[in-house]
DNA sequence: AAGTGGTCTAGACCACCGC
DNA sequence: CGGTGGTCTAGACCACTTG
């Protein structure tokens, strides 16, 4: 185990057992370097861990505070739909049920303040199950090439990957009832609520797309951990 | 803008504008330093930053290489209920409904290898409406103050933040058909789903706490962002 | 065996901000 | 103005992994 690693296990020990509580001011990094026999450098890498954490604070001049911990941040991943469905061991298809061009009238929530888009209506599936009913809005004026692609072969997902690999993205989830595409497309059970993903993405400033994603409820979860969970394994 | 930031600026540009494409090799640290004029540090603090963020992917010996994305991360903030409705302008408020104390028969997943439980049903409400139904069981072994606790000012989320502020915590999100008790106590609309988070929190290894909150669908939404959402605002 | 990334050091200077 | 954190440097040595 490495210093830094050892120095971030001794505060987080402080911090969770109450040795320093929430608004407590800890030592400057100097002190800090100097009671555990190492550079400030050392020291301070243990410390951006916790900040970025969410359990510490840093501020010039003033010194570094303990956080009350008003919300916990987890990493949710959000796997790519094809994939997310050949790792369970089942086969993935899409189909694209509807593609139109056009302008305002696609974005009636003005997200892209006025430009040409591509609407898509695409349902994919697992072992010719419904799956996922995806709704894409895509700005034309940030990926040209939108305008004339066929998915064919590739569906919308992965080939707006191909054009943008690492876009910025928001995501919005929710539990809704059903919508009637929903109704129409995901073959529901009576009752059955649909899990909603609504996605932006964005490079630079620029809007590129907006997607609803919405998934039979009985068959879909997602999971978000904060980091430290999977390197603290259960006990037998 | 700092050097290490403009450094990551393009290396981003050059992955997502398709010059260093999946799978290619990155020239070696003490390479970029060069090209950028930079101390080998400097270029190695963006090249982190990238490989954090997924895009990148950093072995021994072997290089640094444009990772394909199959999968993206999200940073979700999960805030603490009654900060949450009083952010709102909503008076928060609670009821502990149940309370009891046992053992496996409380567990029959077997979370908590038999250690006794502490199981706990609790009603949130902003401005007197049900916001949030809390199922808990806790682990009495890692935290016995749990067993007396009457939960009668402070709920049990805060409670036990305050025995242990930052464990690890895994959450899953469904959208799911209520139960019995979601139904006898959320006063939910006809066919309305709730939205359901099933948290486990471990310190250590040791399991502490299991809960089920549900909300109902119509009023509950997630959102979760790629640490570059935020800093990339829409354009006006 | 060698070359890559991973860690650490000792020091310098800067930027912010509370006093 | 002074003291804190923030950035950067130049160099050393280590650890892993691949050829």
């Amino acid at each position: 185990m490495h210093p830094y690693e050892e120095i971030r296990a001794t505060l987080l020990r402080r911090i969770n057992e109450g040795d320093w509580p929430a608004g407590f001011s800890v030592p400057g990094e100097e002190a800090l370097a100097e009671e555990f026999g190492v550079a400030r450098g050392t020291v301070r890498r243990a410390l951006s861990s916790l900040v970025d954490a969410g359990l510490l604070e840093r501020r010039r001049r003033s010194g570094t505070r303990v956080m009350s911990r008003s919300s916990s941040r987890s990493v949710l991943t959000i796997p790519i739909v094809r994939e997310e469905i050949e790792r369970s061991g089942r086969r993935y298809s899409f189909k694209l049920l509807e593609s139109s061009v056009g302008g305002q009238k696609l974005d009636p929530a003005g997200l892209f303040s006025g430009a040409r888009l591509r609407r898509l209506l695409c349902l994919h599936l697992s072992d010719e199950r419904p799956f996922q009913l995806e709704e894409r809005l895509i700005n034309i004026a940030a990926i040209p090439a939108a305008e004339a692609e066929r998915f064919a072969e590739k569906n919308p997902n992965e080939w707006l990957l191909e054009q943008v690999p690492f876009p910025a993205v928001r995501n919005v989830l929710r539990a809704e009832v059903p919508t009637l595409d929903d109704s129409r497309h995901l073959r529901l059970g009576p009752g059955e609520p649909v899990f909603v993903i609504k996605r932006q993405t964005r490079r630079e400033g620029v809007m590129l797309t907006a997607t609803r994603l919405s998934h039979p409820g009985s068959v879909y979860q997602m999971a978000a951990e904060t980091d430290d969970f999977a390197e603290d394994p259960a006990q037998g």
